[in-house]
Formats: C-alpha cells, sequence, structure tokens
DNA sequence: AACAACATACCGACTGGTCGGTATCTTACA
DNA sequence: TGTAAGATACCGACCAGTCGGTATGTTGTT
C-alpha cells in the first residue's frame, strides 16, 4: 500500500542507525532525528515507545543483519569447496572483497559502540553479542580442528582464539579504518589474517604479481 | 601543598576516564561527575573551563601515557637483544605479559572510545590519534624491514599492514575481552599475532607444554 | 592585600516523553 | 453498494526535569 519509498519506520532506523555510529547514542537527540528524517514527535512515538526501545530495535536489526552475512558467506564457501580449511580461506577472502569495495571506511560497528556507551546495554543485549561473536569463533574454530587432522598444522593452534580473530580484526580494523580516514585498512587487515592461516597450515601462497 | 593523596584536578580526570569509558561522554554528566568525586561545580569549573576541555585534557594525558607505554616496552626489547626480528617479538611479549596480569577486562581504548562519539573528535585530537597509531605502525614495520634483509620471509609481506596489527588487535581484542568478560582473550590475540610473525620469519616455535 | 581553591545559588536551553486530536484506510454487515 | 466502526499513521503544543555553564560568594595561604 506503501507507494513512496521506504517506511517510515524504516527511515528512522536506517538515520538512527547512521547518526548513533557518528555521535553515539545518548549525544544523538530525538530531536536531531527527527529533523535529519523529516518525521515528527508524534509519529516517532507512534513507531517506538521510548528512545531505548528505538535502540533495541536498531540493535536486533544489527544482529540479524550479521548473522545473515555470516551464514551466506560461510554457505558460499562451502559450496565452492568442500575442504574445510580453504572453505575458511575462502570466507576471508570473501570478506576481504566485501571490505575491499568499500569507497569510505566502514562507519563501525554497533556492538562496539553500544559497549562504549554502556549501561544501555541491558543483560539480553549483552547475550545477543555474545552469540553473534561465538558464532563465528565456533565456526571457523570447527572447520580449523577439522582441517588439521587431515593437513596437521606447524605449530599446535589455540583453535578458539584464531576463530575470535576475524571478530578481533574486523572491530579493530574498522576503528584504524576510520582513523586514517582509509577504506582499504579493514580489507588489508583481513587479508593478514589469512596469511596468517595459510602460515600455520603451510598453503602455498601466491605472491601477488603487483 | 597538597598532603592528601591526588589533588582535585587528578581525582576528576582519574573518574571521569573510567566514567567515560563506560558510559561514553555524553552519558557523562558533570553532576554525576562531581557526585562521584565528592568535588563542587565551582572547583570543578576552577580547574577545566568547559565540560570539553575536560575532555581534552583526558584525551592529552591518554595519548601521553600510551605513547611512554610503547616507547618503553620498544626500549625494553632493545635493551634484550639487538637482532630486530626478535625485538619485534620480545615487544609482543610484552604486551602479551601485560594484558595476561589484567584481573578484569581492559576498560577500553579512549580513542576508540572518542571515534564512536564523534564530532567531539576535533581536527587536532583526530591528528594526535593518527600519530600515535601511526608511531606503532611505523616502529615495529620498520624493524621487520631490516630483519627481512638477514632472514627472508617465507611470503613476500605488507610491512605496514603487519606494522597496523598491533593496533588492530589490541583495538579488537578490548572489545572482545570486554563482550565476554573475559579478561585473557586480549593477550591470547596478542599471542596470535606474534604467532604469525613468528611464522612468517620461520622462527621456530616452542610447543606449550600446557 | 592578593590570589588560588573552593562552595552555593541560580539560569536558560534542551531533553525525552505525553496527550488530545486528525486524516486515511480496512473491515463488517445490511 | 453504502455506511458505521475501528484500526493505523501521524501531528504539534506542551511539560517536568536535566544539562552545561555562570555569577557571586567564602576560605586559607603567602
Amino acid at each position: 500500500m506503501a507507494k513512496e519509498g521506504p517506511s517510515t519506520r524504516e527511515r528512522i532506523l536506517e538515520t538512527a542507525h547512521d547518526m548513533i555510529l557518528r555521535q553515539g547514542y545518548a549525544a544523538t537527540s530525538l530531536d536531531q532525528i527527527l529533523e535529519r528524517t523529516g518525521v515528527t514527535k508524534g509519529a516517532f512515538f507512534h513507531h517506538f515507545k521510548s528512545k531505548d526501545e528505538l535502540a533495541r530495535a536498531l540493535f536486533e536489526r544489527y544482529i540479524a543483519t550479521e548473522n545473515q552475512v555470516l551464514d551466506m558467506t560461510l554457505r558460499r564457501a562451502e559450496k565452492l569447496t568442500s575442504d574445510p580449511l580453504q572453505q575458511v580461506l575462502i570466507t576471508l577472502g570473501l570478506f576481504e572483497e566485501l571490505f575491499d569495495a568499500l569507497e569510505a571506511p566502514h562507519p563501525g560497528c554497533l556492538i562496539a559502540s553500544f559497549l562504549y556507551q554502556n549501561e544501555l546495554m541491558t543483560p539480553e543485549t549483552l547475550a545477543k553479542s555474545r552469540d553473534a561473536f561465538a558464532v563465528w569463533r565456533r565456526e571457523l574454530a570447527a572447520k580449523l580442528r577439522i582441517a588439521a587432522k587431515t593437513r596437521p598444522p606447524r605449530v599446535a593452534p589455540d583453535y578458539d582464539a584464531i576463530g575470535d580473530m576475524l571478530n578481533v580484526v574486523v572491530e579493530g580494523g574498522m576503528v584504524t579504518s576510520k582513523l586514517f580516514d582509509d577504506p582499504k585498512i579493514l580489507a588489508q587487515q583481513i587479508r593478514q589474517l589469512r596469511s596468517y592461516i595459510e602460515l600455520l597450515f603451510g598453503v602455498e601462497q601466491r605472491t601477488p604479481a603487483q
């Protein structure tokens, strides 16, 4: 029935997400959001019963899309090869591609943003964030453990720590990328992680011609 | 002059740093800081002419101590060995030790906190943050480049990207550590970085007995 | 007397949130 | 088909409280 573009609710979410990542939650007033979206106060409170509920909605939305991205990427990698080690390397490669296509630095991670403005990080929000991170760790670590059975790594690895590295590198890479206003840093860091895993498992690396 | 403990100014800085890292800058009101420190409004504005000036002071203080920590660590490593590769590995080892001693998750990085609550990140603040990050990159990359002359790495590395990795891993490690409320994660991640560089340069790694 | 180091009372702008109302669309039933 | 009933989306004036900041003291030391 809606004829014109995204719904009011979606416009609020989109704008607020952007503003909160830039300014922080507390520093982003409703009036600012209202002005930027052209939505009135009444309309806002029709869709969200409080500012905190907006934060919660924003959060759920973010977690959902992040989970989806990881899931899709893993499945793509699994279709491309049956070798678990290659699946990990391809997953990292796909992320690298994704981040390499950015023309501006990645705006940042909502989880980190909330963590640095805590006390609005409720126990449920915290638990969901942990789950999201834990999935990445578990999925990657599991594949590497299987890979190690047929292809022993050069040194005994801490699989869980390596599983965490994708999260760590993405989080740290976003901050560094933002700081230097250089969109390429994030992809470069992912490439290092891939290189680490290749070295660990003795995979032949192509020396880039460039 | 001052007979009892830290000065009022120092108490404000210390408390505010802690609160801002936890709640964010905008969410930390002067009244809250005043209540927590027992300092009155008059006293506060005697020492800082505005809340923004407090932020600036906090920031300078943070950058200065961070620079000092890196500098001291690098010098310690340089005294312990003359081999540049070993200097890098020892530097990482010292950081690992430092973070491994934490009993609670590292409270976070003020630069990241400010980056996620931008618009209070002035051009000067931004420039100083970049410089701080750039020092780490430059110092580590330089040592690795020298090391590569006598000990060729297994694959052609992106030295600058590897130089950035310490920053990236620390930033990401802090977030992950805080999220899981696990102080050990940060040190584990530094260990992975060390392992990467060891593999890259073909350094013999001791398999931990544990 | 002069100045640093505080204390107290107060200010206006802005905050998140409420509330009474309207316009438009969907559904139910005669 | 017409119409009454109700839901949904939206409007904007208003409110009480909080915010950073100021003005004007008081105290203690040199």
